[in-house]
DNA sequence: TCAATTTAGTTCCAAATGGAACTTGACGCT
DNA sequence: AGCGTCAAGTTCCATTTGGAACTAAATTGA
């Protein structure tokens, strides 16, 4: 199933089975879109995240923004919703929610944080922590198998260089705008 | 699989100040997260899409889905329906009330397709291909921006290796299978 | 020190979403 | 040809979503 990494002959063959395998606009947004980062990135994180989501929610009837909050408090213990919607770009009504559900299913607990009553302290339960646990290994599995076409090399690559974008993010404006606003 | 911090021996008071607006979970799924890729994809992804369909909304009165239709059609004149939900992964009834709203608004018009009775060809009309190419300078500029901490070299390292994901994509699988499913 | 502003989280509700069923046409297969 | 299955696009409807207004606490600043 899992190959290794192909020499540039043999990826070649496959390389024209693939594109076969690939819608004609799905060709045409790689090699004919001036976006070339935006079609990337949305169309590898939606086959990361379809198989994903849809498995969790079969396997915990856990949607998307219930996971996310999940995830992120197995990943740092003690985060407030502010961190989950800054990190995450949900909606804070919407992780709301999703902590309620949370909480009700006991998969997290919160307690208000003493030095910002506004806000609370957020921990996994133990059957919190069986799900994060019981999920994160597919999810590298899905992970792996996604980068299982690049080397070592470039798979360190490609996580430095999206570093970089994700480090230089706090410089990047959060509207568009036409034209510059006159001097 | 984890990843020690990128080392960037000459930006590093840059990268102290950058790091210092990343939320600090944020930086945790950055560093201390299995799942490196998923993040970043999804973190830089959004950073491009929330602005971009914040602007056209508010521009023209276009939600989402309407200008994926838009942008496709834009792209590939004569593509079906189809050919939009199997590129961008939206579903295919969210993408039928795009169009049918695009189509009222007279951005696209559409015949049946003569080789298939049951498809139609889709095209812009004039006033949609005005609205692509109002739009599609500002996304440049914005992928432009987000792309300006890199080399030119590195650009292009990171658009082909997410090129090689991409042509990869159809053999991943579909669903996530917890056992192998015996040969 | 105390109004004025900002921030964390919640609630409200109109609108968007997406699964499932449906319609119509294409494509087997015998 | 005739029948069963599949595919493109639409419609139905229960659920989810997210903007905006809200509460309460923190911060600013004069």
């Amino acid at each position: 199933m899992r190959r290794a990494p192909t020499a540039l002959s043999r990826l070649d063959s496959e390389r024209e089975a693939a594109l076969r395998d690939l819608d004609p606009l799905t060709i045409a947004k790689l090699w004919d879109n001036p976006c070339w980062l935006s079609f990337r990135l949305n169309f590898i994180a939606f086959r990361f995240n379809d198989p994903v989501y849809r498995w969790i929610e079969t396997r915990y009837g856990l949607v998307r923004p219930e996971f996310v909050a999940l995830y992120a408090v197995g990943l740092k213990d003690g985060v407030a919703a502010k961190n989950i919607v800054s990190s995450s770009g949900l909606p804070k009504n919407t992780l709301s929610r999703a902590i309620q559900k949370l909480l009700q299913r006991r998969l997290l607990k919160r307690e208000t944080d003493r030095d910002d009553l506004r806000s609370y302290v957020l921990r996994l339960t133990s059957a919190g922590r069986a799900i994060f646990d019981e999920t994160m290994p597919l999810m590298v599995q899905q992970q792996t198998t996604m980068l299982g076409g690049l080397t070592e090399a470039e798979q360190r690559q490609l996580c430095e260089l999206m570093d970089k974008l994700v480090i230089a993010s706090p410089t990047w404006p959060n509207d568009l705008e036409q034209e510059g606003i006159s001097t």
